[in-house]
Parts: structure tokens; sequence; C-alpha cells
DNA sequence: ATAAGTATTTGGTATAGCTAAACACCACTC
DNA sequence: GAGTGGTGTTTAGCTATACCAAATACTTAT
């Protein structure tokens, strides 16, 4: 997001090499030195650095992340307070419900699943705990948006390359204001078939006494299963309770 | 672990300072460039380059680590193809013993904790997903070296610094290798007391049919609830039967 | 207001990272 | 088993750049 004025570029091309790492689940040098453009040897230089660090391993010719980094993942996570209580609460959502429960926050202008609960009959998507994506077209993005400070959603909403995922998808701005100030009145967040056709989800914020949102978290399953009443009663009374608990928490940290 | 001929030194630095901010969670620019000797301007264009790429947030004036890792984490773990199969047989060991059921497999030497799940009873520990320990003293660890090759063996056993965590730790190389050799016979790895006190456990590798070890399992609990019988009867006989489902599974990968 | 503590930027220099080329190491092929 | 195309690794040298120190711009506290 932030552009660095003084970056170090040899830092730029080490992340560039791991970004490369991330998508390939594991490659040689000379397919990463073509894929971001640079000598065998850089690469090599750079591959050697980040093994030595455990970042990488070499798995006879081919170089593989580390499972270091799921070290990191986890220190990164403890860094949200609210994460235990969290859990809890969308465990029994998830069992409480059915469906596929999730817990979100917003780093970067983006959503980032940090949990994800799976009930009985869960749809299978691709989301995965580290998931990113745009706030837009997401009942647990919406709801950030709506309840966040004003110049952060502005800033955000600027910064966004609206695209209609799918048909039902809001990629206008004027129209996306209007949905989050009723998700503001409302208190919750739905989605419609926005990000997958045949997808539908309800969503919450957050919130500590001050207003500030920590997160967000959702229960999303199959249209022909989630009817009108259970979308938009049901599963909002689950979903609230849920909040709740977790918010009354929130003072005792 | 492996020493790069020709490292990238600002990578190295960038690792420093990720190094430090995975200890601290969340530090300040001073505080970090005293920790790892490097000057304020340095550190600033490290951390502003991590930034960039959504490895490090700041937050006021505190740098963090990014969400980001969470994803590089979740395409780690993805890397061990047996991950999905073996989740589910150690959520079983865990209901079904009531006690901590964990994965553990082995890179540079180490053991890495790749999932856990907590029975009815389970003892808290400081172990976490990520979580890293010399092989040595665990059973999982004694289990993967016990049949790991014997060249690879040699060489960790030789590059580890043998320490009494606790008073029954192994820490003689002969008594060490005795123990492996009745392990390779029984096919279960014991830990009594040897990495806490009053905490026991069993465990045993996963392998496929060339014998190549991909990880092991385990079962650990308070000594107090754990008796001859069940520590050396009943979970050797409930991993047995986790260790088989997923061995074999490993052939249709 | 002032000051003391930050973070950030700037400028100059010596270092170190980069490329290209040479070398070493396979795994095939013939 | 020599040869060959493909690797990965190392080397050499030039240039760019990463570093430090000092200056500037912010904060926060007094």
């Amino acid at each position: 997001m932030a552009e660095a004025k003084n970056p170090v570029q040899a830092v730029q091309r080490t992340l560039e090499i791991v970004d490369v790492l991330r998508d390939t689940d594991g490659a040689r040098v000379v397919e990463i030195a073509e894929r971001v453009g640079m000598s065998k040897g850089t690469v090599h230089c750079h591959l050697a650095t980040l093994e030595e660090g455990g970042y990488v391993v070499k798995d006879g010719n081919e170089y593989k992340l580390g499972l270091r980094v799921i070290d990191l993942a986890h220190h990164a996570k403890n860094r949200i307070d609210i994460y235990d209580l969290v859990t809890e609460q969308v465990d029994s959502l998830a069992e409480e419900s059915g469906e596929l429960a999730l817990f979100t926050v917003e780093e970067g202008g983006e959503g980032v699943c940090l949990y994800m609960a799976t009930g009985e009959a869960a749809v299978k998507t691709e989301v995965y705990v580290g998931y990113r994506n745009d706030l837009y077209y997401t009942a647990v993005g919406k709801a950030m948006l709506a309840f966040m400070p004003a110049e952060r959603r502005d800033r955000i909403i600027e910064e966004t390359a609206f695209e209609a995922i799918t048909p039902n998808t809001i990629i206008d701005e004027v129209e996306l204001r209007e949905e989050l100030e009723s998700i503001r009145e409302e208190g919750i967040a739905y989605n419609y078939s926005e990000s997958i056709h045949g997808l539908v989800g309800a969503g919450a914020p957050i919130r500590d006494q001050d207003g500030t949102v920590y997160g967000a978290i959702s229960v999303i399953g199959p249209a022909r299963r989630m009817d009108d009443e259970r979308l938009e009663n049901d599963i909002p009374e689950m979903i609230r309770r849920a909040v709740n608990i977790v918010e009354i928490n929130i003072t005792s940290l």
C-alpha cells in the first residue's frame, strides 16, 4: 500500500522471489529468475540467504517456502487480542447454523480471513485462513467499511478498483455508500451472491465501546438453503448474540 | 542452517528486523535499531520496504508483523500433501483420548508442529502451530529421528547441542541411539517427562511404503492421568490405528 | 512555549549487490 | 563412458545502492 520513499531494492527483490515461491509452491532457480527478471546468480544468492534464515528450504533443486513462516503467522495472529474470544464464538456459530462461519479483519484496505469454522453442511469455498480480498463485495467487508471512521472509508473506497465479480457485485460507489448507510442502521451486512453466484451470507462488525472496529464475523451458505427468513432473521440473530458475547469481553482485555 | 556463501546482507538485516518484530509483537524504530545494531535510518528504510510488501504494518509509531505472513503460512502448509489426511486423524485422536494430539514434521533438523487438536481434558502447553524444537527430547522428534535415513540422523545428532531440559532429558548420544533402536523395534516413541516435568506422551512416525518419514503424530498428557497401561498400550493402539489410516491413503496422493 | 523525544529524509561514500561469464554438476543420450 | 544440454553455483568486476551520520520534521510532554 504505502509507497516507500527510499526502499531497499534488495529487499524488494527478495519479496518478489518469496511471492513466486508462494504462487508456485516451489520452483527452481531458472524458473524464478525469468519470472522476476533477474539473473540466476542474483536469485541464487537471495534464496541462499532466505534459506539461512529458515524462510526457504531446498528440496533437491526446488526451492520452497520454509515452515518458519508458520511461526511468524502465529505471532502475527497474536497481535489480534480478541482472537481467542472470537474463534470460540465462530465455532458456535458454525455449529448452530451448520454453515460456514468466518472471522475477518481489515488490513491495508483489504479483508483478511483469520479464522473459519465449518458447520455440518458448510459450503466449500476457496477461502482459507490468510485469504485476502477487497471489502466491497463481502458481508464482513461491507460491515467493516460501514462502521470504520469516515476518512478511512473514503480513502479505501477511493483506492479500490471496483470490478463485477458477479452480476450482483456492487460496483457503483454511490450505491455502495447507500448500502453502507443502511448497514449502519440495521447493524448487519448482507452478501446476496455478490462474490460467488449462489452464495449468500450475513455479517456484523465487532466493536469496542468507542466504536472502534476490531473485525467482523459472518455466516455464509448456499442461497437455496437460505430463504429470506433464515438469512435475514435467524442468522443475524445468531450473529448478534455472538458479537455481543465478544464485545462484552473486550473491555476486560 | 545452511551457510550462504554469498549472502545478501540487506536481506539478512531485514530478516533480523523481522525477527525482532516476531519476538516483540511490535516495536518502534529506535528500539529495533538498537536491538539489531543498525542506524535508525537503515531500519526505517527496511521497515518501509517491508510495509510496501504487506509484511509489516505501521500502527502509530509501532511497526508490527503484517497479516500477509498468514497467507504465506497457508501456502507453506500446502506443501505437506498429507496435511488434510493427518489433521482428520489427529482430531480423532484428541477426541478419543481426551488429551492433546499433535502433528509434527521435521525441517532443518528441528520438529515443527503443524497441527494440534485438544481433547476434553487436554493439557495447556506452550506449543502452538509453527512451534519448533529439537528432536531429541520429544516423542514425535525421537520417532522421526529413529526412522529417518541414517546419514541424516547422524548429521542432525552431530549438529545438536544437547541440553537437559528436565532431569529426564536424554543428553547422552549413546543412550539416545540405543533408545532410537528400541523405537525402531517397537514402532512407538515415548516421552517420559523429557521436555516438561510431569508431561508424558507417545508418538509414531508416518511413512510411505518406501519408509520415507513424512512426519509424526503424538498424544501427550499429564503423567498422573497416564499410567503404564494407558501410555504404553491404549494410547499406542490409537496412534497405530491413526497412522495406519493415513499411511494407507498416502499411496493415493 | 520550550524541550526532549520521536520518525523521517537527505547526501555522500564505501560497500555490496548485480550481471555476465565461467565453472561444476547432474541426467540423459548415443 | 564420453559427450551434451540442462541445471545450480561460484567468481570477477563495475556500478548502483545500502548504509551511516547529520539534518529536518513531527509528536508529546512539561
